[in-house]
RNA sequence: GGCGGUAUAGCUCAGUUGGCUAGAGCAUUCGGUUCAUACCCGAAGUGUCACCGGUUCGAAUCCAGUUACCGCUACCA
């Protein structure tokens, strides 16, 4: 009988920089589910890869004095290096600049286009390049961009354009017929909410402002952007070609599952299909957006020193605790946490003591008492059969908890199984039955009872930690590591057993914490340091996203310029956080001739108590404009003081309201 | 402002369609055991299940409102 298909990938990962730890944990899903779905007879084509073109790394490149596809091959170098790093089992590994992507990208740009879903018309308005995005001034967040408050550009730009909204009734139908389109449900909510709703916008699918992403062929100052072009992987990597049916294509296609964070599911929701509807293909069966891992509920920044990277991890613990953690401690629908702490704590409980200790006492005994001979499980008692319960138990529940991809649940069960086991031992006293002759019989069957649930917590610990499930498997001579195995607690035959061998080894945690401290934290610290202080655009290494284009300076403009804006002095009477918005505040100014209401995006970092009496600069002859219903005659000077720290400028009180300033 | 989510033991979290004295793991205290990686097993707990009303024989669970935090989104100079 034929294997059936189950063709699933993962979001293609952004050659910026080197994937933390957060990213990492995608794959590991991934690679856990498919590992699974393999156990289960499915015939898994597991893909993924990297997103490599845009702005963003063409400035990357730039910095860093190489091309960009030099800069690519080194990142996407590293992805796959610790996607290895990780024992993922991925089948293919896409990356959007190989030659068949690009071709199959310009002939479905073509085809869009032909089919008139996509037209050429013009894009005015501010550029973010680090986000790649277009604003309209309204969006603008004090003339910055609203995403990730660095300066915005302003370009207008002849583009291709994707009409959305000639889909979206029949995409919103999809998402009604097919509950489990998007999971978790929550995120489903905001998608249709937010977007599909209001009414979607359409897309513009195209750039002339740099030149790093694929051509379109028939009018090639333009490239693809770069979501039509990276979205299209998980159709070009399996053999898409518009004019070239291939066997393997129709055979994967449609997606069983697209893995991805929670923070594109929009693309993957809403873009990705209609982009299939015009192409004629059908929807993938769904989307599952995973929430974030985070560092102790902070965010993860290098200049904190406690950024994880999954090989520091691996180097640190062995990658099948990396694996262990990241999918049992990751809550199904919010957000996880990683410690040093945390990390320490759950290996040494449950990975050393507790599964480690388990195999590892079982087989010395097995060794010890019978030199490894062990029989078939038997069920002589009632505390034989709770064993026996709670194994198939788990191997129902593993099941039922990965059918639903909820690794965590899955993970859960086979830790209880290890925790009976523990019990069953102190309940059988295999060393007391060892001192009479006339109970090695029963003290046989209790062994050869563990290893069985030993077995089992082997068989189905293999998705999760391949090599560690291999090593039980080893060690309790038992070949066989399929799921049909595990239909009837007994089915392994009588053998020898191999020798015990320590699985987790136990971690001090304090020595282990000094450790990290000064081979991890120190140096990430030092080096963040470095970096910060080397204020020079860095050369050798990619620098940190966020220090990267702050500096940026505006065009040259002329005194007469400068001599156009009108910038007062003026004293705050009164101040009020505005009701309808959560960043307005509204005041009062004295401007030297009368007051003028003024709203100024700052209630995150003062209270209207922090600024009234205050004698701030505000520019005067600004247009006046109307913000969430109340009008703004001006705009209240402020720096951006660090990452999302704003400073108003205040001036000295001895300056009167109105004083010009040059 | 709109939409959504979350608030449960010191910590991290489970709690399915409302039903007995509200759970697990970690940490804490006490007891047991020695095959094993100073490990394992047992016991003890502590909770106004965010707050306030309502529906119900009965609510952590359903409904209305309030507060706090988070996410998405929006024309916030």
């Amino acid at each position: 009988m034929e294997k059936k298909k189950f063709y699933m990938t993962t979001a293609i990962a952004y050659t910026s920089s080197k994937p933390h730890i957060g990213n990492t944990y995608e794959i590991v899903l991934a690679d856990a589910i498919a590992r699974r779905k393999r156990l289960e007879g499915y015939d898994v084509f597991l893909c993924t890869g990297t997103d490599e073109h845009g702005q963003k790394i063409e400035e990357k490149a730039k910095a860093a004095g190489i091309t960009p596809k030099e800069y690519v091959d080194r990142v996407s170098g590293e992805v796959r290096r610790i996607w290895d790093t990780m024992n993922t089992s991925y089948d293919y590994f896409v990356r959007t600049t190989d030659d068949y992507h690009e071709k199959a990208v310009q002939k479905i740009f073509r085809a869009m286009y032909d089919k008139g879903d996509i037209y050429k018309s013009e894009y005015e308005g501010m550029y973010c390049t680090p986000c790649e995005s277009f604003w309209t001034e309204s969006q603008l967040v004090n003339g910055c961009c609203p995403d990730c408050g660095r300066p915005v550009k302003p370009a207008k730009e002849e583009a291709y354009f994707f009409k959305m909204s000639k889909y979206a009734d029949r995409l919103m139908k999809h998402i009604e017929d097919n509950p489990d389109f998007i999971v978790p449900e929550s995120r489903k909510k905001e998608m249709i909410n937010n977007f599909l709703k209001p009414g979607l916008q359409d897309l513009c699918v195209s750039r002339t402002s740099f030149k790093w992403g694929i051509p379109v062929d028939f009018d090639p100052k333009h490239v693809v952007y770069v979501w039509l072009d990276a979205l299209n992987n998980y159709i070009t990597a399996i053999g898409y070609d518009p004019e070239h049916p291939t066997e393997q294509f129709d055979k994967l296609w449609p997606a069983d599952l697209h893995i991805i964070g929670k923070d594109i599911l929009r693309f993957h929701t809403i873009y990705w299909p209609i982009f299939l509807m015009s192409m004629d293909l059908p929807l993938p069966k769904q989307v599952f957006g995973h929430p974030w891992l985070l560092f102790a509920a902070d965010k993860m920044s290098k200049s904190k020193g406690n950024v994880i990277y999954a090989d520091d991890m691996v180097n640190l613990f062995g990658v099948d605790a990396v694996r262990y953690y990241l999918l049992s401690a990751m809550p199904y629908a919010q957000d996880g946490n990683i410690t040093y702490e945390t990390f320490i704590a759950k290996y040494n409980t449950e990975l050393a003591n507790t599964i480690g200790n388990l195999v590892n006492r079982t087989v010395s005994m097995a060794n010890k008492y019978f030199g490894g001979e062990i029989n078939a499980a038997a069920i002589e008692n009632d505390l034989d059969k709770e064993l026996a319960d709670t194994a198939l138990d788990a191997a129902k529940g593993v099941q039922e908890a990965m059918d639903s991809y909820r690794t965590a649940d899955a993970l859960g069960k086979i830790l209880a199984l290890a925790q009976r086991s523990n019990k069953y031992i102190d309940e059988t006293t295999p060393w007391a039955l060892a001192k009479d002759e006339a109970q090695l019989p029963r003290l046989k069957t209790v062994l050869s009872n563990l290893i069985e649930a030993i077995r089992y917590i082997g068989v189905l610990s293999v998705p999760f930690m391949p090599d560690t499930a291999a090593s039980i498997l080893a060690q309790i001579g038992a070949p066989v590591d399929t799921l049909e195995s595990l239909a009837q607690f007994g089915s392994a035959d009588a053998r020898k057993v191999g020798e015990a061998k320590a699985l987790f080894a136990r971690i001090d945690e304090k020595a282990m914490m000094e450790r990290i401290q000064k081979e991890i934290v120190e140096p990430q610290i030092a080096a963040a340091a470095k970096e910060a202080a080397a204020a020079e655009p860095a050369k050798e290494e990619a620098p940190a996203e966020e220090e990267k284009e702050g500096v940026a300076f505006l065009p040259e403009i002329t005194i007469d310029d400068f001599a156009k804006i009108d910038l007062r002095v003026g004293k705050i009477l009164t101040c009020e956080k505005m009701k309808k918005s959560r960043k307005l505040l509204k005041m009062t100014v004295e401007d030297g001739a009368g007051t003028r209401q003024i709203l100024s995006g700052i209630s995150k970092w003062y209270t209207p108590d922090d600024l009234i009496g205050r004698k701030v600069i505000f520019v005067a002859n600004l247009a006046p404009a109307k913000l969430a219903g109340e009008l703004s005659e001006g705009m209240i000077l402020a720096a951006d003081a660090g990452e999302d720290d704003v400073k108003v400028m205040f001036v000295d009180d001895s300056v009167p309201s109105g004083s010009k300033i040059h």
